[in-house]
RNA sequence: AGGGCUAUCGCCAAGCGGUAAGGCACAGCACUUUGACUGCUGCAUUCGCUGGUUCGAAUCCAGCUAGCCCUG
């Protein structure tokens, strides 16, 4: 009996490859694209994005090409509280969160693929540039895409085994070039969508507009931006318009390029300093997800990376006795911010994460 | 209302008679399935104002205005 599998649509090509390849490979594929915005109509409006933002017609148009059954999905509800509840809540904090690997882990996988195997399904698959193997101690982990330019591990670290024991993630294996060749070759409609970008739920790409919309009078106003003695610099525009190593938009004319090396939400300061004032060594996280390990017994040598697209920096890392894990670079990386996920990753193999809780000089 | 000094892009700042450097800020673009970083491009027909000298002045002269400083 062929096995069932759901593949996450979003309309844009890397999705609708997904489950053409699938379908090749004699799964009985479903499509379904989830809806996620509160504002989002069954048709929707603008341009394609990774959290299937209003692609419902692009992706309609590729399954009834490929002639599976297609659904729409509504999953605002669980968007709406793991995804952007938390982005507002981070930045409230003074942090930097990333909302697409919150989106990943509860949205994507734990709401979608519980909805998935309620219907009978045994996979979900999406279009993420990587690979999902299991490994001969038995537990499953990403590994990278074959395409170091496109790899896209960083932001499934956070996925839990049971998972990954469900998932399956076709174009891993290809570069970017080659799943736009397939899609043309297979007269798919969105072969030449250009790629998605920005977070798919603030299209105008105005995060502190967003958050000002979301939080109202709890956005935190105008404060004061000091040097690290303490000098007074001038005013900021809220807590909520910085991140650690931020340059533009800073508005001082210091004579010299100036950075954003801390913010604290406690006295709504936003402290200025040089870019020497924010590169460190040592990177402490929390709520740590295992992946290719069960546990971190021992020290390890890992290539941590600290944002999406960091190329990675080699250090060691080894768990405190509350779980959090220290990591120590052999180089100093920059700009280490909080709310921010650090990825470890053994060889191709992604070993785990963490959420960044600080940095200690 | 005695004397001295200074007035060049939003900020800082070159220029010293030959037809307005640069830095920061800012804007746009590129890069990017998070925030950033980074890169590229743009940004004073005009030098506090008014006259004068000169072939030619931001650069010299005079007056005015403003700010700073020292005296009273």
């Amino acid at each position: 009996m062929k096995k069932k599998v759901v593949v996450g649509m979003s309309g844009g090509v890397d999705s609708s490859v997904a489950a053409y390849l699938l379908k090749e490979q004699g799964y009985d594929v479903l499509g379904v694209t989830m809806q996620i915005r509160q504002d989002e109509e069954e048709t929707g409006g603008t341009n394609g994005g990774c959290c299937g933002l209003s692609a419902v017609e692009d992706a309609r148009r590729v399954a009834e090409q490929l002639e599976i059954p297609y659904y729409v999905m509504n999953f605002k509800q669980e968007f709406q509280s793991c995804v952007v509840d938390y982005f507002v809540e981070e930045y409230l904090r003074g942090r930097t969160p990333n909302p697409c690997i919150a989106c990943n882990r509860y949205v994507k996988w734990e709401a979608l693929l519980q909805r998935c195997l309620g219907i009978g399904a045994d996979y979900i698959a999406t279009g993420h540039y990587a690979r999902i193997d299991r490994l001969p101690a038995g537990r499953f982990a990403v590994r990278n895409s074959v395409t170091a330019a496109k790899d896209q591990t960083y932001a499934l670290y956070n996925l839990t085994q049971e998972q990954l024991a469900h998932t399956l993630m076709p174009i891993g294996s290809y570069t970017k070039e080659k799943i736009r060749e397939i899609a043309e070759a297979a007269g798919l409609p969105v072969a030449h969508k250009p790629d998605s970008q920005e977070i798919c739920f603030i299209p105008d790409d105005d995060y502190a507009g967003f958050i000002d919309r979301a939080a109202g009078t709890r956005v935190p106003g105008p404060g004061k931006f000091v040097d690290r003695d303490g000098r007074v610099l001038g005013v900021h525009r809220g807590i909520t318009h910085y991140t650690i190593g931020q340059r533009r938009g800073l508005g001082l004319p210091m004579g010299e390029r100036v950075f954003v090396t801390q913010i604290r939400p406690e006295t709504n300061e936003v402290v200025i300093g040089s870019n020497d004032d924010i590169m460190t060594r040592t990177v402490v996280c929390d709520r740590v997800n295992y992946m290719a390990v069960e546990d971190l017994t021992s020290p390890v040598r890992v290539l941590a990376k600290i944002r999406y697209n960091h190329k990675g920096e080699y250090g060691q890392i080894e768990k405190f006795p509350d779980g959090r894990v220290l990591c120590t670079f052999e180089r100093p990386v920059r700009a280490a911010t909080a709310g921010q996920a650090i990825v470890f990753y053994d060889g191709e193999y992604v070993l785990g994460g963490g959420t960044i809780s600080g940095v200690e000089a």
